[in-house]
DNA sequence: CTTGACCCTATAGTCGATAGAGGGTGCAGC
DNA sequence: GCTGCACCCTCTATCGACTATAGGGTCAAG
């Protein structure tokens, strides 16, 4: 493997050709150079760097995130406490979101068994919806 | 109290004033009378509706969920099987949403396990994003 | 009569893509 | 050579649920 076409990276890379494009618009990904036939040609740099992004935002980093995790993995001879200080800052802002889910469904859990069927005039769920 | 102008609705509903106007735009909120100078002017009805809508909202429904659950409890003499069957559909959704987000926080702690301190070039934690 | 808090409309921006229009490229088979 | 098809190109618009900004008008107190 040589230079990847757009599409086969997003095979690869099991990513939208629109995503990838997107990414290079708002640069992320760096602009490839393109064949005689105006084609983008991607080499395996771009790959791991796609990875990478890819990685990242399936753990629910913000593009923004990603874009310093990407600066951040460039500078090798840095302390690596910042790099550590965003994963620590995220995974609290998860376990926060998890806290605030677990209470939405305790209270649908509720609003759900508060049912006893019947018309919605008689349903108890319209009523727990306005308190 | 007559009428509400749309900053009091908006303190009595812990809204702002724009996504009240944004409510109103998107048909989820009906217009109310306006006075002589073209303010807004609220009532009951409004103010229960409203508070009907941010409560919806605060459990992760959707706009448009909350829009059939507003139609669904005018309709007093319908069966209430479809408002049970939307909430627990949400409820669904929100336990997908917390399991998906709890493998995320394991990955996170074990990637940030992983930092042993020293530059970025030693982390694992960046390796640990380039799988 | 002026100040300041409130209200009005209209438009554009956020995030992370996704969709569609309207066209060009490259290759296989006939 | 020619046709068909999959793939690629750019550009613009759309989604959800707001938020922000510009450029005004209204109203009550002092």
């Amino acid at each position: 493997m040589k230079e990847l076409s757009i599409g086969a990276l997003a095979a690869a890379t099991d990513t939208k050709v629109v995503t990838i494009r997107y990414y290079e618009k708002i640069g992320l990904l760096p602009a490839p150079p393109r064949s005689a036939g105006n084609y983008r040609l991607y080499r395996q740099s771009h790959l791991d760097r796609l990875r990478f992004i890819r990685r990242c935002r399936a753990l629910g980093f913000t593009l923004e995130e990603v874009r310093e995790l990407l600066e951040l993995s460039a500078e090798t001879e840095r302390d690596c406490g910042k790099v550590d200080q965003l994963v620590s800052a995220h995974l609290v802002d998860v376990q926060r979101k998890i806290a605030d889910l677990e209470k939405l469904a305790a209270e649908l859990r509720r609003i759900h068994a508060s049912c006893r069927g019947g018309t919605v005039g008689e349903c108890r769920i319209i009523e727990a919806l306005s308190p």
